[in-house]
DNA sequence: TAGCCGCCTATACTTTCGTATAGATGCACC
DNA sequence: GGTGCATCTATACGAAAGTATAGGCGGCTA
């Protein structure tokens, strides 16, 4: 019987989750509360086959938890599961080389094929998610941003003024302005919290 | 058996914690995707004993759809669910009328005996979540959070304007300068940008 | 009853943000 | 050489954002 981890800070979700799991008799499952305590489960006596693992959870730090947990045991299948069924996210997460993503707007009884799916070996990634609240501009926006620019809106999403961005780059503040300005029209928002918010969505900083 | 209604927009959410629940055999359960939904089978054939709303939920609108819902079947009881175990919005909802908080930190089996209690005729107000990662250092801040100063920061996670955040709330503008600078205060940060990325990262929104 | 608090409004002000225009440099490519 | 692009700078202006102060209203509580 294929031993699954389910790591997810909620308690209710995660215990409910795994309930329904072990209820269906065909998995052996194990859980964890965060991503530390997932890798001690991992590193324990017991194989785990599938690792599903919450996006939103204390140490992921967006997908460089599921990097560190396919590093240190690349046997061992990882999927993502996230409450935000976020095109890009899951796009990202294929390339960080997750088995799956599990939206959890997906059905219980669908969850359970999809992890039967990524046992099986195959890799499960739902790209119909288009009910939710998302718009499809790509990340391609952020590809046309200049160097320059790319270290502004790095500034930009630790939340600073204009003049202590120009402190940091060693610039003047009308010329801030100007990147500001250029990289609020590729990225189709009108102001600087959106353009931050927009770029910790797509986890660029 | 009493009726149970869950109410929540993520179908794993709401179909493990049903299941759960339904395994039990306590319970008769019924599910809603949303506000509007979990309203129509109030109205239905079958007296729901008990309405469990999801506090982020399409159509809630802060606690205006727990005051929705009290209003249109004062029989029900209705408790609220939520992710992020704000002191606040329990404390809110206890005033609005709910009569349990069910946070998603809750071990399913807790959860299990808060319903019975709740159904029992008594109120569910769990305040020592402070067991949870979420609100450890900052919970205190954002607890300090008046309701129009949590709704103001809901509107800045958007990246809305003050002007279009006073036409959301039905405000004027000063008001909501107001609110901001007050909140900014409390987060102890110096522009809404910084609060916003602050309130994402806990993921409050 | 008086006082406190959350909430709303108003006026007035400074600072920051965002836009518009224009000119300068350096680099790369044809 | 000429063209295009990214970069930087400057001046200037209107629009937001943020601060400060003062007052009105309703609910709660000592």
């Amino acid at each position: 019987m294929p031993n699954i981890l389910i790591a997810d800070d909620h308690d209710l979700v995660r215990d409910t989750i795994a309930a329904y799991l072990e209820s269906t008799e065909e998995f052996t499952v194990f859980t964890a509360h965060n991503l530390e305590a997932a890798l001690d489960v991992m590193a324990g006596e017991y194989p785990i086959d599938l690792l599903v693992l919450d996006y939103n959870m204390p140490g992921m730090n967006g997908l460089q938890g599921l990097e560190t947990a396919k590093k240190k045991h690349p046997k061992s299948k990882v999927a993502l599961m996230s409450g935000v069924a976020n095109k890009d996210v899951a796009k990202s997460s294929m390339s960080c080389g997750a088995d799956g993503f599990i939206p959890k707007s997906l059905a219980a009884a669908s969850m359970v094929n999809a992890i039967k799916f990524i046992i099986s070996g195959e890799r499960y990634f739902p790209f119909d998610f288009t009910s939710s609240t998302d718009q499809a501009d790509a990340g391609g926006a952020f590809a046309s941003l200049s160097e320059r620019e790319m270290q502004t809106l790095g500034e930009l999403c630790i939340g600073l003024s204009n003049k202590e961005i120009a402190r940091n780059l060693g610039i003047q503040e009308v010329t801030v302005k100007l990147h500001v300005k250029n990289l609020l029209a590729k990225l189709g928002v009108t102001n600087r919290t959106q353009a931050a918010l927009l770029a910790k969505e797509r986890h660029l900083f």
